[in-house]
DNA sequence: CTTATTCGTAAGCATGCGCCTATCATGTGC
DNA sequence: GCACATGATAGGCGCATGCTTACGAATAAG
């Protein structure tokens, strides 16, 4: 087998790789990577409560309402009780939370895949797929 | 495309599920992430000086102190001025500390062989090669 | 010889995060 | 109605980390 490092060491670097690749991006839109997460999430659907949200992303639920508080104010996401159940809040994607988003994973892809244009595309591809099914949700 | 997460938000996860994985290894050998990184770094090559060492494992200088001192009361590692220069400490690892990271390194490849099991030869191959690729010291 | 630089070490500070508890409002089950 | 569970929020504690400063020892440069 080859000398290489251990898939924990090189899968850290290439994250902080990543992080230090989507910060600018983040920043030029004055968005944080957990607000970032948010917006991810409730893009691809509508939460019922914040505690699943939380879950979804793998944050803390109370470290996530200042995340939730700043989005509302910025009118990126909805924040209101459910008639049904007032305990709860319903979250979504306001139309410019919406933009907003697509705006910057816009961005995020075309950096990753400037990342990857160099290695040959069958090894790209098994790469994101192998990738995908190493984290399910 | 397929639709998928920013890769990102992938590796991250994955980089907290591996650390996961390797805690209870490493636990059970009584030794800490960044010491196990100090070991895998120095038996590569020893090191002239403990701010290159800090630097190649992407630790802080003043913060790798104390690891190196655990690792030197437990004798895994040498410390020893440098006769030629006596401000840098020589380092590297005692026969106890080459057999300590031996150990560990091959329960956790284990592990990560089980990880890749489910992914096609060829998979594991890209996704470990492009890995390579994508994380150059 | 004097000054500047390098290395290791110690200490302090701010940050961010996970975790745990408490509180209040609301819902549910008995 | 009453006890218990659930959701959102706030606050505090502890830990790991990054960043900075200071200092002594040793070396290099002028």
């Amino acid at each position: 087998m080859e000398e290489r490092e251990d898939l924990g060491a090189m899968v850290f670097r290439l994250g902080r790789q990543l992080l230090a690749m989507e910060r600018p991006i983040l920043d030029r839109h004055g968005i944080s990577m957990w607000a970032y997460a948010v917006l991810t999430a409730l893009r691809e659907r509508p939460m019922r409560t914040q505690a699943a949200l939380a879950a979804g992303i793998g944050a803390d639920k109370t470290r996530l309402i200042p995340v939730l508080d700043e989005l509302q104010k910025r009118e990126l996401i909805d924040r209101e009780p459910d008639p049904d159940d007032r305990r709860v809040r319903l979250l979504a994607l306001t139309p410019a939370g919406r933009r907003l988003h697509q705006a910057v994973q816009a961005e995020i892809r075309a950096a990753e895949a400037d990342l990857l244009a160099a290695f040959p595309p069958g090894d790209r591809e098994a790469f994101v797929r192998t990738l995908i099914g190493l984290t399910p949700r």
